[in-house]
RNA sequence: GGUGCGGUAGCCAAGUGGUAAGGCCGAGCUCUGCAAAAGCUCUAUUCGGCGGUUCGAUUCCGCCCCGCACCUCCA
């Protein structure tokens, strides 16, 4: 039975295949950024990936999945945090990669086949970027950054279906930037001493020393692993705009060719009802959990408990929910183990994984 | 303002054009027993509101109300 699954460009439900002749299935996550501990909202994203990856496995064949998941370890968030703390950056993004690996296994997640950064491809970026040059869609601005020209790409807002002139009116962050357009992104930042310290590289012909924006780093990572077309893209609904519209600008006008053939976004998780974020004191971590007694698989459980494309509320309550539910089905387990590998009920569990990857159900 | 996702029992949450899965909590019972655990049973005449289509709608259509999210670097 076909994996069907809800396409965020089409908004249907479609069914997976493989797009090349080696029958393996091309599936890019976007990952974190590492400058602080991932909290229970990108794991919910990460966890619901986890998911999705051993279902295409048992779909494909183990073999026959390819799956790359990136670290942002160069942005401006990594920058910051650097300076806060006076080391230097890639001793700050280590540290936490450490750390996101360390919850990933806690959170039974498999590894990726790969997981580039983006300071491991600055070369791969830059290539891209003069190509965009080349071919008309990017300019060199007044202090040596590159910026992608919207206008040159004519499809740009097909998957969030945002129109350019409402970029125009929320936009007030046109500061000192030299644009042509406020709705153009930075391919390449120029190096500002004050800011950015010793970070740079050198850039693109033409452009100033500096680093790469940040939507760069997904479309020349995701062609030197997975190649110009890849068969699935995934990330949280938040970087379905600007990011993933970015991407698919940027790596469709250099290479010509479809970028991802089907797009998945999770939603959101909540906590008491509302983003999660440091100043509504609502914002919780793995190691937080834990220390407050709770499981690591009881919290993956409760990260499933909803319907992936739906919001959902996280609250201790769910999670004591969790941990309990999960006592119940664990004696069950023990009281049918040997026999129970093959049967119906586990196939029932992969039917409703792959109608829609509906969690809950299974 | 634009664009999405939702509103199902005390809480979380599936689902279907033919009369509401499951989990948590709670209650009762059984068996142990100091207690706990375990097992069994019960818990929405009803699916945000109002119209429409239909023999029949929670499920399809329209309108309205409410919540959440995104709208330049946040999974």
């Amino acid at each position: 039975m076909p994996i069907r699954l809800h396409d965020s460009l089409t908004r249907q439900i479609r069914e997976l295949t493989p797009s090349h002749p080696d029958g393996v299935f091309r599936f890019y996550n976007c990952g974190p950024t590492v400058y602080a501990p991932a909290h229970i909202g990108n794991f919910r994203t990460f966890v619901i990936n986890d998911v999705l990856r051993r279902l295409l496995e048992l779909e494909f064949g183990p073999d026959k999945v390819k799956h790359v998941r990136n670290l942002t370890d160069v942005d401006d968030r990594t920058i910051a945090q650097a300076k806060r703390e006076t080391r230097p950056l890639a001793e700050i993004t280590q540290k936490w990669t450490d750390k996101f690996h360390a919850d990933c296994d806690a959170l039974n997640c498999l590894r990726p086949h790969v997981e580039p950064t983006a300071t491991g491809h600055i070369r791969e970026q830059v290539d891209m970027i003069e190509c965009l040059m080349r071919k008309g869609n990017a300019y060199r601005a007044a202090d040596g950054s590159v910026y992608f020209k919207i206008a040159s790409f004519p499809d740009y807002g097909a998957l969030s279906r945002i129109k350019e002139r409402e970029l125009k009116v929320t936009n007030s962050a046109f500061d000192s930037d030299h644009k042509d357009a406020v709705s153009d992104f930075a391919l390449w930042k120029a190096w500002k001493p004050d800011e950015d310290g010793d970070v740079k590289w050198p850039g693109p012909d033409d452009a100033s020393a500096g680093r790469p924006g940040w939507h760069i780093e997904c479309s020349a990572m995701s062609k030197k692993h997975l190649g110009e077309t890849i068969d699935l893209h995934t990330g949280g609904v938040d970087l379905l705009f600007p990011h993933h519209e970015n991407e698919i600008a940027q790596s469709e006008c250099c290479n010509g060719a479809t970028f991802a053939r089907h797009w998945y976004h999770s939603e959101h998780l909540l906590v008491d009802g509302t983003t999660m974020s440091k100043s509504k004191g609502n914002y919780y971590t793995l190691g937080d959990l834990l220390e407050k007694g709770y499981s690591p698989m009881a919290v993956r459980y409760a990260l499933l408990a909803g319907h992936p494309r739906k919001q959902l509320n996280f609250t201790l309550d769910s999670l004591h929910a969790a941990e309990s539910a999960l006592a119940t089905l664990r004696a069950h387990r023990a009281s049918l183990a040997p026999a129970a590998a093959a049967h119906d009920a586990f196939a029932l569990v992969i039917a409703a994984l792959q109608d829609d990857l509906n969690t809950p159900a299974a």
